[in-house]
DNA sequence: TGTACATCAGTGAACGCGCGTTCACTGATGTAC
DNA sequence: TGTACATCAGTGAACGCGCGTTCACTGATGTAC
């Protein structure tokens, strides 16, 4: 029918998507345009309507997506951890407070690049936001639980994921907002934090 | 000079840096136009360029005033918190964590509400920001080093202040993230993180 | 398999709107004498 | 102290701009026969 061929279509509309999911994470839902996202996925802004009933709509998805997209790589990343030595949540929290993620230009892991997004846009995207710091949680609480084998209860296990993904966030936010004015303090907030993360 | 006296212009300023400091908090640098803001002053739009230069200063102005009257009111929780039995940071925590804070229309604590609006606007916010978020470290360490004298080297009262700082960040913002879709989860973040704030 | 045609993804101009900012105007205040 | 006048804070209309969204149009694809 379309001019284009319905693997086309696909494709595209998962070319926003993905846009979408890097744009937003590094530069916030409202400071990219609907225009500039559909250059970024290689479209005029016109098509955006064929693909989504409004941006939240694409916002909410995008961020279901980036979700997706990182606890994945966590599960990679702690499945191949089990295999070496040391804890592999110790690796996850180098990883994840190094100055690499805090400059990553595709903005990093939606639960620090969205969480003020999170709570000012719609319901929609909050409610995948939400769903997606569940997912977190759980996954960090499993990889305690492991970790700790018999020595921890689910519960509190599930408390050290709280904790950790409460501290992960916080030095990552406040890291990220004064890295340009006070480098070497953003520097310090990671680096502290990455040396005690559960302290 | 003007149909108003000094003393109604600076009063006048005032009001509009205070509004400023609780809109800005609350919904966000970007989401508070000129005109509401300027309205909330009690005044009309078309004056605010007496006052500013741009949106961007009074932003900056506005972020270092919450800092000061946030530090104040931390400086005074502190001090009255040496005669009361029980180590004063706790009780800090216990109010910082707490639904109130998280659900505060003024926007609460500077250092969650503006982490993200820091590194998303120009220099001269970030700069106000990084300076509160120091102020903040900087008490926190005090505080630290006085509830355990003799116990802490300055580093590692310092290293606490920043840890503690990453989880209270993190936490409140997540509990807000959160907070319409999944109450429950927003109170869990915001309990767990109370009763063990430097786990 | 071949042909005629309906579909609809993509295009880019256009719409309405709200934003930050500018401007001509006003009139009470502060100043100069 | 009293008067004449210059100043400038406040007002609200207006500007230019970019946003999200809509629309008429296009033409290759997918379908019906």
């Amino acid at each position: 029918m379309p001019r284009i061929t319905r693997e086309d279509k696909a494709r595209n509309r998962q070319n926003i998507v993905e846009a979408a999911g890097r744009m937003f994470r590094s530069q916030g839902v409202d400071a990219v345009g609907i225009a500039e996202l559909m250059k970024e996925a290689g479209l005029t802004h016109g098509g955006f309507y064929n693909h989504f009933a409004s941006k939240d709509d694409l916002a909410a998805e995008a961020c279901g997506a980036s979700f997706e997209a990182s606890l994945g790589s966590l599960e990679q990343f702690l499945e191949e951890g089990a295999d070496l030595n040391g804890p592999a949540l110790k690796r996850v929290v180098d990883n994840y407070l190094s100055a690499a993620h805090r400059d990553a230009s595709d903005g990093g892991c939606p639960s620090a690049s969205l969480v003020i997004d999170a709570g000012r846009h719609s319901d929609t995207i909050q409610s995948a936001y939400a769903a997606g710091v569940e997912g977190y949680l759980t996954g960090f609480a499993e990889e305690f639980a492991r970790e700790h084998e018999g020595e921890l209860t689910a519960q509190e296990a599930r408390e050290r994921a709280v904790l950790l993904l409460s501290r992960l966030v916080g030095a990552m936010t406040l890291a990220r907002a004064v890295s340009h004015v006070q480098p070497e303090l953003s520097d310090e907030i990671l680096r502290t934090c990455r040396t005690h993360p559960l302290d």
